[in-house]
DNA sequence: ACCTGAACACCGTTCAAGT
DNA sequence: ACCTGAACACCGTTCAAGT
């Protein structure tokens, strides 16, 4: 099996890396869960002993927080600056959560814990930020819209990671209204061929989307009288 | 101190119930964030030893979900019948993302997990349900609708559980949009006299309110032939 | 420097033994 | 029926001892 053939003390050389371990991590993750990124599921999957870990990392949180990078690291942040305000938003909102619907167990596990402003995170959001002030957004809304897109995205993730019979009137009696808006919407899902929560997803994307186009329009006709 | 001084054996009369775990459960949590609802701390605050619980709960995940409905409890469906659509389900998502707030280390923790269908949550849907239909919302649209809606409002209510100084471009040299942004932002919620957290969510909230009516009254011009 | 091995302080859960 | 007490199978983490 993978029984640490290795007798103590220092090997002739380093069997990990703390890229190794992050990597490791994430598969597990993806192969086992939510409880598959623990030190000692870690450990034995790279043939070592748990304690070895702490050469290389400092803890859990420490692994949490690179698998965290790991997966945010798809981001897609070209839109802006080359595209309209609102489809580079799109663009980011959408590669957003497909970062992290592409490991469903990561998400329950990095929507939780406040990420710890890391280099390339808080480089994503200068990016974003760069984006809509340049295309006139007034700078003292621009985290404020930034901020509650990125709720909607986490919040669908959280979705898109519960079980798809969460929300289920079952099959007892009364919960008529629920029951009829859940057929009607089974058999939309069908014939779009569609997730209930990537359609949510969508849904909920394009109507921000739509209603935040609505307030710069607004903000944009104040600002030039011509048009009054 | 707590000690237990009762010896073995059955006590005159029951020590605890099931509800008066749930609601151990939910204070210590608030009391001590998230490691407050263990099995050991809630026993120990009852003065009672871990295994006496589970004659009145089935284990760590009943008393999760007991919590939560002891919070989402506070979710207010009222406004659904008697007032206009849009402002019902403003006032939904208002007392949805209170009942979390209300409790802030719960978050994180319901968040996560899949609800379970419980009677009284798919009683809630059952309520909102009926209000959009009767709105005139068609009938396949009305889960899209509310699980988006409900996806930002736990998004926002993460947001809301965590450390206010988790978005911040620091000290360091570099991401001057993100700090100019930052700056802007902070500037705005003194005068205001708003945390980040609740500006984000009233102003997502208002962006998707906005966006759903537009949709809406695109519906009914489509459906209104007169209009044209 | 980087591993093993033992130990520590925790978990949730089960179950016989008591009354 | 409902509690205690002991036990079980887990955790993450520390640290001396090896090479």
């Amino acid at each position: 099996m993978t029984a640490p053939a290795r007798r103590s003390g220092r090997p002739r050389e380093s069997v990990l890396t703390r890229e190794l371990i992050m990597n490791t991590a994430l598969r597990l993750l993806d192969e086992r869960g939510e409880q598959g990124a623990g030190i000692r599921e870690i450990a034995r999957e790279l043939g070592v002993r748990p304690s070895a870990l702490y050469n290389h990392v400092r803890g859990q949180d420490d692994i949490i927080g690179g698998v965290r990078e790991l997966v945010s690291d798809r981001i897609d942040t070209s839109g802006f600056g080359v595209l309209p305000w609102n489809e580079a938003l799109h663009r980011w909102a959408l590669s957003y959560r497909n970062a992290f619907a592409a490991h469903p167990p990561t998400i329950a596990l990095l929507a939780v814990r406040p990420l710890e402003p890391g280099l390339r995170t808080n480089h994503m959001y200068d990016e974003v930020c760069e984006g809509l002030i340049e295309a006139g957004w007034p700078i003292e809304r621009v985290l404020t819209v930034i901020v509650s897109l990125e709720s909607f995205v986490l919040g669908a993730a959280l979705d898109e990671a519960a079980p798809d019979d969460m929300l289920d009137p079952g099959e007892g009696a009364g919960l008529p209204h629920f029951r009829s808006a859940y057929v009607a919407r089974a058999r939309e899902l069908e014939t779009r061929g569609i997730s209930a929560s990537g359609l949510a997803f969508h849904t909920g994307l394009d109507v921000m989307l739509a209603g935040l186009s609505a307030e710069f329009a607004a903000l944009v006709a104040a600002k030039s009288p011509l048009v009054r």
